[in-house]
DNA sequence: ACTTGACTCTTCCCTTGGGGTAGTGCTTAT
DNA sequence: ATAAGCACTACCCCAAGGGAAGAGTCAAGT
């Protein structure tokens, strides 16, 4: 048996291209190379071994790694471990794949909520809000430290999270440096570790102002609210919520000028 | 805030290297070159940018994916497409990496049960064969042909293949062309399928024999067991069976002088 | 014997996402 | 003055081929 270049590629079916390629990596050596013309011609022991390349390119062998195991003359010794190692490593890719799945999964359910919600009533309105159970990291300092910490919680309960982000303020003023907050996030399960506190957060009855814009013109629907309150009977409760509707994504910012963020004052009649 | 390309490295954590590869492929472009000596420096627009770009390559997106994503002005609105797109690649990533290391798998497992059964006695025993479910596929035609029978069986079984691959031999004599025979696997379950058969293989009581060396010398020990059943009061039943104990691998032919084969003769008494 | 069309040969460039190195230029501290 | 530390460009490298150019070769029909 003698085949040309073309006829053993379409028996193999590897390119031609493949072939050559294999030839000068010194896999697959043709048994036989005219002098004169340069002419590769296959015979059977060529296509056991191009049985043998394309099932472990197959099974994602770098052709330098099919190199050495074809090379060993003992082959048959240490096929198996190199096949339980491949193996290890194709469990490892399968692994990096779904976290990448998982975190690709998270974004675009985080970039759908954030797409909703685009047209909203921006008045004062009473409503009733439900008990939810939250995963929530308490806080000193500014305000802006927030995003920190929906970070540490995202890390750590990622696949849990439910609704959106929320921040909870425990003073009763504006402090420009030493605020009381914490970062929340309505989880669907789990247990707190560490700093993360996990726990059911009491709903009820609140006065509720959407704002919409950048988050360091918010004082002014602040403003807002607090005057509506203060023209009823109601008492205030802290903490004061701020539910963040439409924020920066994941990935991208957007325009601070359609964030909308509403602010929740609980009362008590 | 006006940062070289050393420190704006160090905050991003992306290599020098990286850096200079995106703004020559103008996905971040530093935001002020120096006319003279080219460096580069880099602002706070162009650290979102390179969060961005983090993330997007965190998540398996290629360059100039990732290129295309950020140069859209409206970004955002094809964002979540883009998104999803890409998990549907993910999911594909997976899946092929998850037959991959199937086949894997099974391989491994075949050429672990090559390796066992080193020490065989290589003499004629009496011994009962259990019942067990089989997948077979019934050919016409040369014996050598069972090979065939094997692959369109592994096609179709590959996940529930259990045991050793098995011949079923229907005539009574050796037939050169148009031979009558069953390629089949012992199986754990499954259904019947086209030319498939699944079914119970009945055990019994056989005269076993255990042939080392390659296939086209079985004739001789098949002249040993039928010179020891004749001399006996035992009828033999069909089909005769062959038992592929150690055969050619997966990848590899191996050296024919160590295939070892069993034959077995079931007898009435 | 000649032509023609199908094959085959080598050589070169291209892809991805950078890594590595060489040679040179710039500023600053010693 | 010189050396260290940073930055710059330009070049080559990886894997596994794909594509194309330009030249030579084979087999079949005329």
């Amino acid at each position: 048996m003698k085949l040309s270049i073309g006829e053993f590629s379409a028996v193999t079916s590897l390119t031609i291209k493949s072939l050559r390629l294999y030839h000068e990596k010194g896999i697959l050596i043709p048994s036989q190379i005219d002098e004169f013309t340069q002419y590769r011609y296959y015979d059977e022991a060529n296509l056991e071994t191009a049985k043998s390349i394309k099932i472990l390119r197959e099974y994602d062998f770098s052709l330098s790694e099919i190199k050495e195991i074809l090379d060993e003359c003992d082959s048959e010794e240490n096929l198996l471990e190199q096949l339980q190692e491949k193996f290890k490593q194709v469990q490892e890719k399968i692994q990096k794949y779904q976290n990448i799945s998982n975190s690709l999964a998270n974004t675009i359910n985080l970039e759908k909520e954030n797409k909703m919600h685009v047209n909203e009533n921006f008045e004062i309105e009473e409503k009733e809000v439900e008990t939810i159970l939250i995963a929530g990291y308490r806080m000193k300092g500014q305000y802006h430290e927030i995003g920190k910490g929906f970070g540490i919680i995202g890390k750590k309960f990622g696949r849990h999270i439910n609704g959106k982000a929320m921040g909870l303020y425990f003073d009763g003023e504006y402090k420009e440096n030493d605020a009381d907050f914490e970062a929340c996030f309505s989880i669907r399960k789990g247990t707190g570790e560490g700093d993360i506190s996990v726990r059911e957060l009491k709903g009820g009855k609140c006065v509720s102002l959407i704002h919409k814009g950048p988050y360091n013109t918010l004082s002014e629907s602040y403003k807002k609210v607090f005057t509506a309150v203060n023209e009823t009977d109601y008492k205030k409760l802290l903490p004061t919520r701020e539910v963040y509707i439409k924020g920066p994504g994941m990935i991208f910012k957007g325009n601070p000028k359609n964030y909308l963020t509403e602010i929740q004052i609980f009362i008590e009649e």
